[in-house]
DNA sequence: TTTGGCACTTACCAAAAGGTGCATACTTGT
DNA sequence: ACAAGTATGCACCTTTTGGTAAGTGCCAAA
């Protein structure tokens, strides 16, 4: 995963960039977008994160009845990787039927809150989404098919 | 996908929310940041988006070299997808020798934006990322060793 | 005494995502 | 005449990701 910028074939040259380049050269990153989209790469780390930025410590069994039709496995291994990577704290009470909470570290708030806008995004935009996903999942079952 | 929000256990109730909970009921997504992900699910999506949103109008091979390591087969399937969801335009010149550029609509730049937090939020913490990536890479090899 | 909840763990498996390599039809450069 | 570049398409294969179902040890309620 890298841009590469050091291209003098461009023949376009006149767009004025619509958003400012980041920084272009980062240790073994492309860019921030890069490092950033490494660290929240699975399917259920952005909503967990935004949960417990929404919510603050939260048990494990209510994040898992939260985050719906997420299974124990792979909630686990999420939110042990976001451990892992700094975003989450996990807490262990030590307590006799098990007790653990987990709530975000200060490096995983700054993130849930450089979500808001992605989140915004979508609230704002859900009509012209979903009606393209409901479109794709009718030619999808039609592809499908396999015998009746 | 979806967060489950009608959960009377809560046993914390007293963390002040630090991110406004959005909307929490939309047709088919738990929220915009559901219906979000979707869109931008695959491995180098948002880096086009944030490549077309920083250069404007691009050609294929251009954006290939640009975006490294990524294959034809995958390249090509993403825009298309990208394109389906409205996100970017294709422009076929029908020339002799195929010629093809790729822009942002409106809609796609409007993703773009929101997606600066992200690319700000990687920059300013390159050092955290890198450093837990590199641990991870160390075990991770120690792991696999099959043979030798 | 069986049942259920808690917070996980493990083995196994299916699907999705992505990559490789070859092909196309035409042109330009050597 | 032949290699290379253009923007793709396709068949095939590997890797990654996520899901299922079962089990763990301990305790409380039924």
């Amino acid at each position: 995963m890298s841009i590469d910028r050091s291209d003098p074939i461009s023949s376009r040259a006149q767009t004025p960039p619509a958003v400012q380049r980041c920084t272009p050269t980062l240790p073994g990153f492309t860019c921030g977008l890069d490092a950033t989209l490494r660290v929240i790469a699975g399917k259920w780390k952005p909503l967990i994160l935004y949960f417990l930025a929404q919510d603050g410590p939260t048990r494990y069994g209510e994040l898992r009845r939260a985050v719906r039709d997420v299974s124990d496995k792979v909630l686990i291994q999420q939110l042990k990787e976001l451990e892992a990577d700094g975003l989450v704290k996990r807490t262990d009470y030590k307590e006799v039927p098990p007790r653990v909470d987990y709530s975000l570290t200060p490096l995983g708030r700054s993130l849930a809150e450089a979500l808001v806008p992605l989140c915004t995004w979508g609230t704002e935009h859900v009509a012209e989404v979903s009606q393209v996903f409901a479109e794709r999942a009718t030619w999808t079952r039609r592809e499908r098919q396999p015998t009746g």
